[in-house]
RNA sequence: GUGGCCAUAGUUCAAUGGUAGAACACUGGUCUGUGGCACCAGUUACGAGGGUUCGAUUCCCUCUGGCCACCCCA
């Protein structure tokens, strides 16, 4: 090859006049790439294994603990949020994906699904069927944070929620469900517990922090000052050196428990010892949601080197008032949720992807025209069989198929050319020993069959008898 | 939402105030009848907009996106 397309490009720019009458110099692209709209992503296949081992994981664990599957819609109106997780929560304060629609509803994007569920169990009067109702669901959430690793805007959780009892057990079997759940994938995770009480004595014990920290309020930063006004409880998980002492000094809610959720809170925990499921007791466990009451608890991954800061995989608790508060009738009920976004990137860490490819047993090879025309139908009858087959059909050099065939870790290549068609054969290569055999181009398939082990005793003779 | 760092081929990374290279990947060839090797060739990028400048991928601003910390959580 010589630098011929020198001169041809002399001569053609040459011509050109600079006529300039338009301005707008040609896009080197014709339209722009779109970028992702921040903090969403695509799950794409490599990442399949991960996503697919963990719902298969939820859902088994949902049939053998008796949970049914639900599926709520994405979008909700607004008000359910506001009522349902707080008003004063950053989830429905700073992190919803409202809008208002061409009919004027107001409708957001969920940032969690336990509301929802709620919402169900009332309106399609739950409550009559035999209690407990026990509901899991998997899909996407919203929240409108800015994003971090590990933190999308559109995140996956899945979550059991169980409507209806009271009971303690209830609370202690859904801290086991969702350890089991993490167990079961590989992942190392500590359970922090606490336990919050009634709206009640939480609201005492809120009155007691707060001026227990108003006597400090010199020594509070800022941020929370602030918090102190907002949202007192949250203080308790400050990460502010300064807090650390502050802390060890404050009341502690447990000491403010009524008499009821202390006796639950010890039953929860003795369930626990009693099936031997490592916990914390964490006293600044607080969630972020208004409706918890009594038990609430979160797992977080035991990371190997560094602390990961997005390292909480999930959590839950009882929300006894809830049902109430959605327009229910008093009903107690307890949950609980775990985000697969970072338990996929857990699993991916822990079981890094193996360098294997679409990976099939066969593969088939054509050459010529008349090849590819049998190779066609060849895989069809592969297809009928049920047997996996790769194949390159629009390629025509037999050496990219060979080539495609060993990547996809084919056991067996077959080769149809020319010459076996016209013969009536096909070739089978043992990719590994490289051996060759010719066999009848009606029986390939059976032939493989034979060579997979796929034949059954049944089928051997019924492929014989053929 | 606040603050900091960052943005170059599909990926991981270079270089440069005078419009860009490598590796891997991809496509083709050596080789219309055979893969795991080798060699050769080729395609593909300066996130967007504006400013400074004779000239910007490089400097400045804005936007967009990513990462980190906070906030918070999954």
């Amino acid at each position: 090859m010589q630098k011929k397309p020198e001169a041809p490009k002399k001569t053609l720019a040459a011509p050109v006049k600079p006529v300039a009458q338009d301005p707008i110099v040609p896009p080197k692209r014709a339209v722009q790439p779109i970028q992702l709209v921040r903090g969403m992503r695509d799950l794409l296949s490599p990442d399949a294994a991960y996503w697919k081992q963990s719902q298969d994981l939820a859902r088994s664990l949902a049939a053998t603990y008796g949970y049914d599957w639900i599926e709520t819609p994405i979008v909700e109106e607004t008000a359910l949020f506001i009522r349902g997780v707080g008003k004063a929560t950053d989830i429905v304060e700073k992190e919803l994906y409202s809008w208002e629609t061409q009919g004027g509803e107001h409708v957001s994007l969920r940032p969690e699904c336990t509301a929802s569920i709620v919402r169900a169990y009332i309106q399609h009067g739950m409550l009559n069927l035999p209690q407990p109702v026990k509901l899991w669901y998997s899909g996407p959430m919203f929240r409108h944070d800015r994003p971090q690793a590990g933190r999308f805007r559109q995140f996956y959780q899945v979550g059991f929620e169980c409507l209806g009892e009271a009971d303690a057990v209830i609370d202690a079997q859904l801290v086991i469900v969702s350890w089991n759940f993490l167990k079961e994938l590989g992942i190392d995770a500590t359970v922090r517990i606490n336990s919050i009480g009634t709206p009640e004595s939480r609201l005492n014990y809120k009155n007691a922090l707060i001026s227990y920290f108003r006597t400090k309020r010199n020594r509070l930063s800022e941020d929370d000052k602030r918090r102190l006004l907002k949202n007192p409880l949250r203080l308790l998980d400050s990460k502010d050196p300064n807090m650390v002492e502050l802390k060890a000094e404050a009341p502690q809610i447990i000491d403010w428990l009524d008499e009821e959720s202390k006796a639950h809170f010890m039953h929860v925990l003795e369930y626990l010892d009693e099936v031997g499921i490592p916990y914390q007791l964490d006293p600044y466990l607080v969630r972020g949601l208004d409706y918890y009451t009594k038990t609430v608890f979160e797992l977080y991954a035991n990371s190997m080197d560094q602390e990961l800061a997005q390292s909480a995989l999930g959590g839950g608790g009882r929300y006894d008032g809830l049902v109430e508060l959605l327009g229910g009738r008093p009903t107690p009920a307890a949950g609980f949720a775990i985000g697969l976004d970072r338990v996929v990137s857990r699993l991916k860490e822990l079981n890094p992807p193996t360098e294997s490819e679409r990976q099939v047993d066969v593969f088939l090879a054509q050459l010529g025209e008349m090849g590819r025309k049998k190779a066609v139908a060849l895989f069809e009858s592969f297809r009928q069989a049920n047997i996996p087959v790769g194949e390159a059909l629009a390629k025509a050099s037999i050496k990219a198929q060979m080539e495609m065939a060993n990547k996809r870790g084919a056991k067996y290549a077959i080769i149809i050319g020319q010459k076996e068609v016209l013969d009536g054969t096909a070739v089978i290569r043992d990719m590994d020993s490289g051996t060759q055999e010719i066999v009848d181009g009606k029986k390939v398939v059976h032939e493989i069959k034979k060579k997979l082990g796929l034949l059954t005793n049944e089928s051997k003779s019924a492929g014989a008898a053929h």
